[in-house]
DNA sequence: CCCGGATCCTGCTGGC
DNA sequence: TGCCAGCAGGATCCGG
C-alpha cells in the first residue's frame, strides 16, 4: 500500500523521533512478519542495545542502520504495514502489532494486518555505483535484501539515461515497467497512474514503442509527482496509511486518474474510464492519453 | 531471458 | 439482515 512518499513521509518522522535512540527491547508479536522462527534470535541479537546511527529508504525499503552492525534491519511494508511512533506505551497494542521496539524514549510498532511486509535483519553490501545508497545515508551501502531494485526517481544519483534506455528494450505495457522495480524503484499502482496521467500516455502502451524523450518525461514526471506528495504527507484514503505519528497526509485531493473512476478529466473533463493492466486496477483519460497503438501517445493540449 | 498471470493475507464494500 | 464475490496502496514465483 505504501509508496515512495508514504514511507519518506514514515522515513521523516522516524528521524525525528527515533534516530539516536537506543532500543532496550524487542517482542516479536507475531512470527509471520519475522518469517522464521530461528530469526527471532537474530533479530534480537541485531538490535537490543543497539543505537540507531541511520534510518535510511530507498524505493519502498526502510532500513535502520545500528551502531556499526554489519547487518541492517530492513522494514518492507508490504500493502499495509505501518510503523507507529509512541512517546508513552498505549494502553493496548493495535491489532495485528507484529512487532514492537521499546526505546530508551518511546515505543516503536510495526502493524500489519495484510502481513506481507517484513521486519528482516540483511547484511549490509557495496552498492554497484560506489554512491551512497539512498535518502538518510551517506554509506555505499545496501541491504542484500534490496540490492535487486533501482534507484528511484527522487534519488539524486538515479542515471536516467540508463533507465530510459532500458525502457526502450522491453515491450511490457508502460504501466508494468512502472511498476517493476528493476527499472526505477518506489512507483506503485497510485504514482503510476497520476504519473501517465501527467505524461499523457496510454498505461498499456509497449514501453519499447514510446520514443527516448516520452520515456524521459515519463520517469522526470514521476518524480515532479511523488516530491509533490512527500510535500503534502503522502496519499491517506483511510486509516491504513497514516505517518509514523499516526497522521494523515492528504494528496489525496491531488489525485487526477487514481479512484477517479467515471469523474471529468481535469484536463478536458472527459470521464475516466477503469481497465485492468498487468493485473492492476488503471485508471485513464480516455482522450488526453491516447491510443496504445497510434503515434499521438505524447498527446498534445486538448 | 522475457513475459504475464497466479498467489500470499485480512478486511471492507456493494449487490443480491 | 446475511452472505458472498470482488477488490485493496506489493512483490515474488512459476509456467509457457
Amino acid at each position: 500500500m505504501p509508496e515512495l512518499p508514504e514511507v519518506e513521509t514514515i522515513r521523516l518522522g522516524l528521524v525525528e523521533h527515533v534516530l539516536g535512540r537506543t532500543v532496550e527491547d524487542v517482542v516479536v508479536h507475531s512470527g509471520r512478519a519475522v518469517r522464521k522462527l530461528a530469526d527471532i534470535a537474530t533479530l534480537v541479537d541485531l538490535v537490543a542495545g543497539g543505537t540507531v546511527r541511520e534510518i535510511a529508504r530507498r524505493g519502498k525499503f526502510l532500513w535502520l542502520v545500528l551502531d556499526d552492525a554489519p547487518d541492517a534491519l530492513v522494514l518492507h511494508l508490504g500493502m499495509s504495514g505501518q510503523l507507529l511512533f509512541h512517546t508513552s506505551p498505549p494502553p493496548e497494542l493495535p491489532r495485528h502489532t507484529a512487532v514492537s521496539l521499546r526505546l530508551d524514549r518511546g515505543l516503536l510498532l510495526f502493524v500489519d494486518q495484510r502481513t506481507f511486509g517484513y521486519v528482516h535483519p540483511s547484511p549490509l553490501l557495496p552498492t554497484d555505483d560506489g554512491l551512497p545508497a539512498g535518502a538518510g545515508t551517506s554509506r555505499p551501502e545496501l541491504p542484500a535484501l534490496a540490492a535487486h531494485i533501482a534507484r528511484d526517481p527522487l534519488d539524486p544519483h538515479l542515471d536516467v539515461p540508463a533507465v530510459v534506455a532500458r525502457m526502450g528494450r522491453t515491450s511490457s505495457a508502460v504501466k508494468r515497467v512502472l511498476l517493476d522495480q528493476r527499472f526505477v524503484s518506489g512507483i506503485g499502482n497510485i504514482y503510476a497512474d497520476e504519473t501517465l496521467w501527467h505524461a499523457r500516455i496510454h498505461p498499456a502502451t509497449p514501453a519499447n514503442l514510446l520514443p527516448p524523450d516520452a520515456r524521459e518525461r515519463i520517469v522526470r514526471t514521476a518524480a515532479e509527482v511523488m516530491g509533490a506528495a512527500v510535500l503534502a504527507g503522502g496519499t491517506s484514503f483511510d486509516a491504513l496509511y497514516v505517518n509514523a505519528m499516526g497522521e494523515s497526509g492528504y494528496f489525496a485531493r491531488e489525485l487526477r486518474a487514481y479512484g477517479r473512476t467515471g469523474t471529468p478529466c481535469a484536463r478536458c473533463a472527459t470521464p475516466l474510464v477503469r481497465e485492468v493492466i498487468g493485473g492492476r486496477s488503471t485508471h485513464r483519460c480516455p482522450r488526453c492519453q491516447i491510443s496504445a497503438t497510434g503515434a499521438q501517445w505524447i498527446g498534445s493540449d486538448p
